[in-house]
DNA sequence: TCCCATGCATCGCCACGCCATATATGACGG
DNA sequence: CCGTCATATATGGCGTGGCGATGCATGGGA
């Protein structure tokens, strides 16, 4: 069973992975972490000390919003996309097809991809 | 124009370019930094004090081999892939496959990619 | 002759994912 | 009824690695 991506990897995409995430509808932290795990097929599974301050960071820099739900004994803080949370999400997401087709192309012709055509 | 990415996207897929830019045959330092370069259009230019430490990280794990070349007044030391750095290669290609995959799936419903087929 | 590209190298800074730790509640089993 | 575990959020210190700054030496072209 294939186990964790090296965490180096997310460097520089969970950001977009999370917003990604939250483009599908309002989202808690803990929930978050657990569609992150299924869509990945476990193989990516942020951390709790990843995750929060990441969430925090975002909500500082005004991509996304936070509102708490104390209304069952649990408490949880939802997060949903604001306007330029999804603006941000488009760009980043351009910028990983690019940077990701750049890499195919250097490895294309050195290690054949799993299904080409 | 496009300038360059966000350098944490290097992070985790840096190590991979060279390995697989080395593929092709043996480099030195400076010529493997054109090398990426021009195959990135100019939006991965790794700096000189990113790159050197890289490679002799990757030489102290024994994926690459040097040899310095001082027939000319310019000394270069050019690097070869061992045998140990091809198999990594080929086992980070797939990791990066399949990582690339899963945020592909992920960013596919929200965003869509330049050209879908 | 002077400047810039070439060519290699090291050092301190900083961002961020990780682990450890803290705290509190709900659910389930014995 | 009580312990244990999943749920839920949060913080702090550690380690890693790309970057900018800096240093130094040579070759080529203006």
């Amino acid at each position: 069973m294939d186990e964790a991506f090296d965490s180096d990897l997310l460097r520089g995409s969970l950001d977009l992975m999370v917003l990604g995430v939250l483009a599908d509808g309002p989202k808690y932290g803990y929930s978050l972490q657990q569609s992150l795990r299924t869509a990945s097929y476990g193989r990516i599974d942020p951390k709790a000390g990843t995750l929060y301050p990441l969430l925090h960071r975002l909500e500082d820099d005004g991509l996304i919003r936070a509102k708490w739900d104390t209304s069952t004994g649990r408490k949880r803080k939802w997060y949903e996309l604001t306007a330029a949370g999804k603006k941000r999400l488009k760009h980043q997401a351009h910028e990983w097809y690019a940077y990701a087709d750049i890499l195919r192309r250097l490895l294309e012709p050195v290690v054949a991809p799993p299904q080409p055509a």
